[in-house]
DNA sequence: GTCTATGTTTGCGG
DNA sequence: TCCGCAAACATAGA
């Protein structure tokens, strides 16, 4: 379930597997619902021949540049994942979209859940335009962060969630955040000093840029459990601090660690360490 | 059968 | 207007 590591992963796995160049040849809508903002019909007639000329990522989105200046953007929400495979190759119940390439290969989406969503548009920036900052890009500084918290009257985990606020963090990487920062989940984001903003910033780009190095978590063993593009699983799952790790001692102080839920998510904290 | 799940959106009420 | 909360989407696994 895939947070901006993951997509990063993802993203790379694709650019390394050679997508990029590709001309699409066929297109395979299972379930409907997946394609969002138009019919599949017209999904499949506006993709149909169109080659590959880059893949990027914003936020958890997964933007695919296409020929004709159309843009591809694809979130996998919970349980998305993607595979290349030989033509024709026996798959299962849950690919929801095959793109064949010229070439022979195919491209398929798996979705247990079917929450993932894949947007066909000319005009990608009017979907993006709500998404908060880049946390890995220049534009996201110590400064104006420190400025937009303690504006905001919010429990730090939910705005930590808030896409708008800033862009990526899910429920795994905003608990490892708050344990970095030594910050409560439930602290409130006007109360926030200038130094626990500061620390707060930072945690959030350290453990993002740990994460993609460790090509993203990987819980469990099952299938819905994140995959890269090439299959392979994430290993960041070895280096979490609290998250799933009720009971555990603290890496910092080796007070158990304990699960509360705050806006209704699974929360993780040393209670040590991050005070009310 | 029960509970939980790594995401996002929407509607309601304080 | 801002914020928190519950439900919805749909399925699997413990």
């Amino acid at each position: 379930m895939p947070e901006l590591p993951e997509v990063e992963t993802v993203v790379r796995d694709l650019r390394a597997l050679k997508v990029v160049g590709q001309t699409i040849r066929r297109v395979e809508v299972r379930w409907e619902r997946t394609v969002a903002g138009m019919r599949p019909e017209a999904f499949i007639k506006r993709l149909h021949g169109r080659r590959i000329t880059g893949i990027a990522r914003r936020a958890k989105y997964i933007v695919v540049s296409l020929s004709g200046g159309w843009t591809l953007l694809i979130h996998l929400r919970m349980t998305g994942q993607f595979e290349l495979t030989a033509p024709g190759a026996q798959g299962d119940k849950h690919e929801h979209v095959v793109l064949r390439f010229a070439e022979g290969r195919e491209l398929r989406f798996r979705d247990t859940r079917k929450f993932g969503r894949w947007i066909l548009t000319r005009n990608p920036d009017a979907h993006l335009a709500r998404l908060g900052p880049e946390p890995l890009g220049s534009e996201f500084r110590a400064a104006e962060f420190a400025a937009a918290v303690r504006k905001h009257r919010r429990q730090l985990k939910p705005l930590l969630l808030d896409q708008t606020f800033v862009a990526g963090l899910g429920n795994i990487y905003a608990d490892e955040v708050l344990w970095k920062a030594r910050l409560h989940p439930r602290r409130r984001s006007d109360r926030l000093t200038l130094p626990e903003a500061g620390a707060l910033h930072r945690a959030i780009r350290d453990v993002l840029r740990r994460a993609i190095r460790n090509r993203g978590t990987s819980l469990g063993m099952t299938r819905t459990n994140f995959r890269g593009a090439d299959g392979r699983r994430g290993r960041h799952q070895l280096r979490l601090n609290v998250f799933q790790r009720t009971g555990a001692p603290c890496a910092r102080c080796g007070s158990p660690i304990r699960r509360l839920l705050v806006a209704q998510r699974s929360t993780h904290i040393c209670p040590q360490c991050q005070r009310p």
